[in-house]
DNA sequence: GATGAATGAGGGTTCATTCAT
DNA sequence: TATGAATGAACCCTCATTCAT
């Protein structure tokens, strides 16, 4: 048992090792410049190694994409508590996101890259696992308006679902176009457009 | 001068069957299945040859960019010319973004490829080239809505700007999640997201 | 005849800005980095124009060649009538090539790396014609020093040739050392050791 | 223990084989006829494996460049030894070099061709690790000289530096007139100069 | 479990030269 | 005389993966 357990832990630690090199290579090179060598190199093993630990370098960014999700559904969830106010609930959430983006910038944009890739590139296996950790992201959404519509704070609805997807899509929008600054922003700031959207936006909740 | 005519003619032919191959292995197999050997190999030519019409691998891809922005563009401008009412106008530029990413898919998908790959896969240079035409996308928006108030149709507001924007990003989110059925859609349909999405939008706009 | 000429003209001319532009680049990039193509494009001309001026690449890096030893050329023969008594004579020679050296290193460098190739690099030919110029070379040392044995001022000899041949072989051996501070000089400072070379062969000379 | 030694032996063997491989190929077709690639055909193996012994195609030419440098340094320490006397010491050390120049006429010209090239061509760092090697070389000179002097057969002088200096000038540069035997020497025996010359240079020291 | 040597196809790019116009 | 489009072998180097030890 004690064996085993220590075993365990060992490969644990390995794997991390392993994932720490090539975290670190894919933000700073980039995904060209993350190759299986390079990353047995810089988690000072050898590249067979690696092959015991991930059947293949897909794999490995798999992982990688993971870890950015667990942390962007971390930050969502601790918005999503962080008051007993729906409007504030919604307004942290938004928040929480862009802070993302902005602050888990590498993994955001490793995440956005994987997920824009033509499906040929990435197998779809890779795409389900990611998508069993997004569901919960929306999920926060859907239980902040309902919660308001319960306290009779937000007009009644049918169902919350379309109004928390169409607010997850303004995010999600928003945030795309931190790149554009000279295409769609064209010099507009994104956190002005963003609290305009949110105003407009849960105000349009509110109204009866 | 018929001469010159004809050498000019013959050279961009070249470049397009150069264009034609590249897109075609570019559809087929993305980005890392498209090489320079490959495309030579397509067009039944020589590497070298290549090199004479593009500088480097990018410039291939820029240009096919550029294709796809301007499809786009067409769509567009098409939605905002089919109708003198602001409204339908608006409900028109969605639908043809939204046609654009499921009729031109591969265009729709190599864009946003290249739109969220990290700066580092591509140089800054490809993104300005794409930025200078992305600009006209967003004016369609602004025009249609400034035309909405001109016309006493929508409510007073300082600057139609930020609504395009947000109107955009929900758009543009929107479309996005097609990829994430299982995720955030979760089964809903996009196109009734969508039509819901829009009524809320140009309903806010209209109220009083 | 003054069509002829003028053409003769224009072909010179040309010539020149086909080498004007090879000198350039081989300066500049060095041998590896001048090629066809991008002289054409510095001269700005056609590629298969530079075939009517030079049967091949070759061609050009000799005539480069002949450029710089006629340069030196000059300079020794300046020095070498600079003045009527012998010993300044060698010692304004030994001068000349040292700053030869020193001020049209492009050149000096060039000639270097090529006759130090070996001959299957360049073809004999080449060798051959820069050989012709170069034999002017030693010839106005041994006029020095036959100078000097006529005039008294040297002590008598069977001939001059060693004595110049074993001057010319401490200038260029000397000068080659130049990229050596490290190895050979180690600090010491190359006008210095030429100073105390040249003081030691001529006293040498002098003595009876 | 016995497995690690094995392996090391034959790493070793492999590196030599291409080591083994290159000369052949730089002997026989110049640099610029010595491509990674016929290094790996020729020692039969693929190309990848020589980047497993060698950073990149220019680490492999210092390494020859190191093994010539180092062919030379034992031939000039064994002329060093070979004599008590000092002049015969410095004679025996000339000898060393011109036999160099000629039994190892391969890598004599390799050195040569490597060292006279521009520094655009090869990085420093090559003519750094040569320099080191080189330093050893003029040692020698000076040790002999310097024992000349302290035995009272040379003239007393303020340092033996120069002297050496001069001396490995002459060899030096007169080592370099072989290539142009229609140049400079025009017919004169290279063996003859330099014996010219070494009884001058000798005779200088020795001469109060 | 862990290693690291080996592969060889493939990557993007350059090249001197030819030749129809 | 001058052009410039075309070639395709060759350049150096990287890659994910395998497998005997």
């Amino acid at each position: 048992m004690g064996l085993q357990e220590r075993r365990q832990r060992e490969r644990e630690q390995r794997k991390n090792s392993i994932l720490d090199a090539a975290r670190k290579l894919l933000f700073e090179n980039g995904i060209n410049g993350t190759s299986i060598n390079k990353i047995a190199k810089t988690a000072e093993i050898g590249v067979g190694t690696i092959y015991f630990y991930f059947e293949n370098k897909e794999e490995i960014f798999v992982e990688l994409q993971m870890e950015g999700i667990h942390i962007l559904n971390s930050m969502l969830e601790e918005a999503f508590d962080s008051s007993s106010d729906c409007e504030v609930k919604l307004k942290k959430i938004a928040e929480a996101y862009l802070q993302f983006s902005r602050e888990q910038k590498d993994y955001f944009d490793m995440i956005n890259y994987f997920l824009s890739s033509p499906e040929i590139v990435f197998a779809p296996s890779l795409k389900d696992q990611v998508d069993k950790y997004g569901k919960q992201g929306v999920g926060y959404l859907v239980r902040a308006i309902q919660d308001g519509v319960d306290k009779g704070q937000f007009k009644k609805m049918d169902s919350p679902k379309p109004h928390a997807i169409m607010f997850w899509a303004i995010l999600h929008g928003l945030v795309q176009f931190r790149k554009l600054k000279n295409t769609i922003l064209e010099g507009e700031e994104i956190d002005t457009i963003l609290e305009f959207a949110l105003n407009d936006f849960i105000g349009n909740l509110r109204k009866v």
